[in-house]
RNA sequence: UCCCCGGUAACUCAACGGUAGAGUGAGCGGCUGUUAACCGCUAGGUUGUAGGUUCGAAUCCUACCCGGGGAGCCA
């Protein structure tokens, strides 16, 4: 039995026989030639099925074989530069495992309601299988981030017992006889716990929204990473965000080249992201706005089509910083220089791609906290524990929250987050 | 929740008040280097649902259902 063989390994195998396991990815006929597209979820190997070189049967196996059936067959290795991926197999025996009848995605066009539809065999197309790449490189590099810095993972609650931003709106569920318990939106004020407990602190875990957006940039369950650093200030927290994005794209960059190839990104945008990024305060935002022509007046966050106005004017990330309180949550540190307006700091992606972090400095002050919480309605109660934070060694901190998707979708170059994660959760889809 | 757009063959679309059609996929046949292979033939439809207007509706009107995009909100 001839040596079984990953696709992406089989340069190493160059004049042998070796085996590979797989599915039919595409296949081609001239009557007494057959070119068996396989893939192995490594990469794409062209089979080549000659009548004259293999037994009758087999090569009637390569007539019977349908698209996405999954086989094993063995080959000479060769390298040829005709073939997708540089070599291809000279087929000495072919073995149906399971034969595929009637694929619904076939090579041609398709929308993306029916292949969102069929997400669960869509995966297996090579532009899925490419963004799918990126996002797992994204997520070891923020990872790899964290530890290389001495962050330590927090992993936070996901079911609560309270809102933790108050006006967005949760998912809800019954918690035994305690009550209703939501899905979290996100894992700050634990990670403030903890913060105080081992510094510097991240969490990274999904993240659950019930707001019914129905936009390109919104999901209805995402993951976020949020890091969360004692004695930091905001101007240290954007710091922080720059080096982390820094990050991510050089090592999609020097690890994903073939990916983003296929994607069609161009790299050059990305290739310039470089700290350091550009910040303006709120002020300034609206002031550029108004004089692109955008009604937006001061004390409203900005929209979408602001967001797209402003990340226009640069070539790389900007952050916008100290907005006014009323846009911001409760827990933001109120502006020492200014306060109708928060500590705070979201960072807008370029090319149009909008907010991939929101962070900001947290209110230490047990007195302005408490009033801040009133102001909102939110329950003493409830955030009794958020509140001993503050009584017990308060020190001043910030973090933020980078969301995945987004980030996966800027790097990509893609036109919707549904794409960046591997079974999407929107307003109007739970299937598969 | 609001605004805009759409729903015709398995898929992508055409037909725009007068006999529902093409390409792709599927099935059969042909072809020894194909690259979304190509060539020939075949099958495949209660036009999202319910009502209405009309001699006649895929087409016009009303309601509903299902999707897509955007607003608000946010990562």
């Amino acid at each position: 039995m001839p040596p079984r063989t990953y696709i992406s390994d089989l340069g190493r195998h160059v004049g042998r026989e070796v085996e590979v396991a797989g599915w039919l990815y595409n296949k081609r006929s001239s009557g007494k030639i057959h070119f068996l597209l396989i893939r192995d979820g490594t990469g794409l190997a062209q089979g080549v099925l000659v009548k004259a070189e293999v037994p009758e049967e087999v090569f009637l196996l390569g007539e019977t074989v349908t698209q996405e059936s999954s086989l094993t067959a063995t080959g000479i290795v060769r390298a040829d530069t005709r073939a997708p991926g540089g070599y291809e197999l000279s087929l000495t025996g072919l073995k149906i495992v399971q034969l595929a009848q009637d694929y619904p995605i076939t090579p041609k066009e398709h929308g993306t309601a029916f292949l969102m539809e069929n997400r669960h065999l869509w995966l297996r197309s090579s532009r899925q299988h490419s963004i799918l790449k990126v996002r797992d490189r994204i997520i070891w590099a923020v990872r790899e981030f964290f530890r290389k810095n001495g962050f330590v993972l927090i992993d936070t609650p996901i079911l609560t017992g309270s809102a933790a931003e108050g006006a967005s709106t949760l998912f809800e569920t019954q918690y035994f006889d305690l009550g209703k318990a939501y899905l979290a939106q996100t894992g700050q004020l634990y990670l403030e716990a903890a913060c105080m407990a081992f510094g510097k602190v991240y969490c990274f875990g999904p993240t659950f929204r019930a707001e019914k957006s129905k936009t390109r940039r919104h999901l209805t369950e995402f993951w976020m990473v949020e890091p969360e650093v004692a004695f930091n200030d905001y101007v240290a927290n954007m710091d922080l965000g720059e080096e982390l994005v820094c990050y991510i794209v050089s090592s999609v960059l020097e690890n994903c080249g073939e990916e983003l190839k296929k994607l069609e990104r161009d790299t050059k945008p990305l290739e310039n992201i470089k700290r350091p990024f550009y910040r303006i305060s709120y002020d300034e935002a609206v002031a550029k706005l108004q004089a692109a022509g955008s009604s937006i007046t001061w004390g409203i966050d900005l929209g979408g089509e602001d967001e797209t106005i402003l990340t226009k004017m640069y070539d790389k990330p900007v952050y916008v910083h100290c907005y006014p309180k009323e846009c911001k949550a409760f827990y933001m540190k109120l502006n020492p220089d200014n306060p109708k307006t928060v500590l705070c700091a979201d960072l807008l992606a370029p090319e149009g791609y909008g907010e991939i972090i929101g962070g900001s400095q947290r209110a230490d002050d047990y007195d302005e906290l408490l009033s801040r919480l009133r102001e909102h309605g939110l329950s003493e109660e409830a955030y009794k524990w958020y509140l001993d934070l503050r009584k017990y060694g308060s020190v001043p901190h910030a973090g933020f929250g980078l969301g995945i998707e987004r980030t996966v979708g800027w790097i990509c170059g893609l036109p919707h987050v549904r794409e960046t994660i591997p079974f999407a959760r929107m307003l109007y889809r739970l299937y598969p």
